[in-house]
DNA sequence: GGGAAAAAGTGGTTTCTAGTGGTTATTTGT
DNA sequence: ACAAATAACCACTAGAAACCACTTTTTCCC
């Protein structure tokens, strides 16, 4: 099962080109032969996703099957589905990213890849240290959150 | 079971390596076999926690598992998994802090380990004794800690 | 109480591999 | 068919990690 975990600082060459860090592109290879696929987030936070192939054909059908008559549904199915480039690495461990999804999350140069378990996210550096500088927000905590004991 | 306790101070050297002391040293040894994950704190109080690999493969599926529609738990999820860095000690008994973790808690050369009961904290030193300083804050107390008997 | 030995803390050096950039070949479109 | 852009291949450099050596402190024994 795959486990991400950690945040990455790597560097985005001239040609668009991202080298995956040893560690996540051995994960990769065993996990899905490093075949994946990247796409934008649904959320305001302007953000990529990085999938290993299996852990999104789990997540693409329940996507695709929920009733888009919700203004936004159909836009988290624009968004997910229609954003999404299955892609493998080359032989240097090195993904090319797709303009669209380039500017989507306003990557440039310096790029974050972070680990959150069953999926991976790329950030501009930029963007993220910005997120997580910001206050928490006043979003009320979900139950199962306010549980736990760090 | 793990039982950390008690206060170290430590000092990090030019490149990032910790000294653990001897006594955590071998309660780490006996209890995971050196096998720690290092990682940020959910809150503003910018520390570092240090988990036994039992402790935090407890936490994490916890922690995964959270419905992440919510902007918080999103949140919490980006900084304790997308922070997380699984590490051994070397033969003398340091682990090297990674870059954006040494940021994130502000550490420079003078460091604090501090036990917990099942998890250690780190600091740095001048933070703190600043935190120590705060007035405890108007957070309202829940019930359970209404009804300590110290 | 003093000295010696062992252990712990500290800093440096070397080696290897991951990361980076360039070059060539291939394919696609005009 | 030719040109331009994209993809695969190859070679080099810099940084990290493992290894090693030295200094300092503490403890035990004489």
């Amino acid at each position: 099962m795959s486990n991400f975990l950690g945040s990455h600082a790597i560097n985005m060459d001239a040609k668009g080109r991202l080298a995956i860090p040893t560690k996540v592109r051995e994960e990769l290879a065993q996990l899905c032969g490093g075949r994946i696929v990247l796409t934008a987030n649904a959320d305001e936070e302007r953000c990529l996703f990085l999938y290993p192939e299996p852990q999104w054909e789990e997540l693409r059908p329940q996507i695709e099957a929920l009733p888009n008559m919700n203004k936004a549904v159909r836009r988290l199915q624009r968004l997910i589905l229609g954003n999404a480039a299955p892609m493998e690495m080359d032989a240097n461990g090195r993904i090319l990213v797709p303009p669209t999804l380039r500017s989507h999350a306003n990557l440039e140069k310096r790029v974050m890849l972070i680990g959150l378990g069953k999926k991976l996210e790329l950030w501009s550096e930029e963007r993220w240290f910005a997120m997580l500088d910001e206050s928490p927000g006043d979003d009320e905590i979900p139950p199962e959150m306010e549980k736990l004991s760090l």
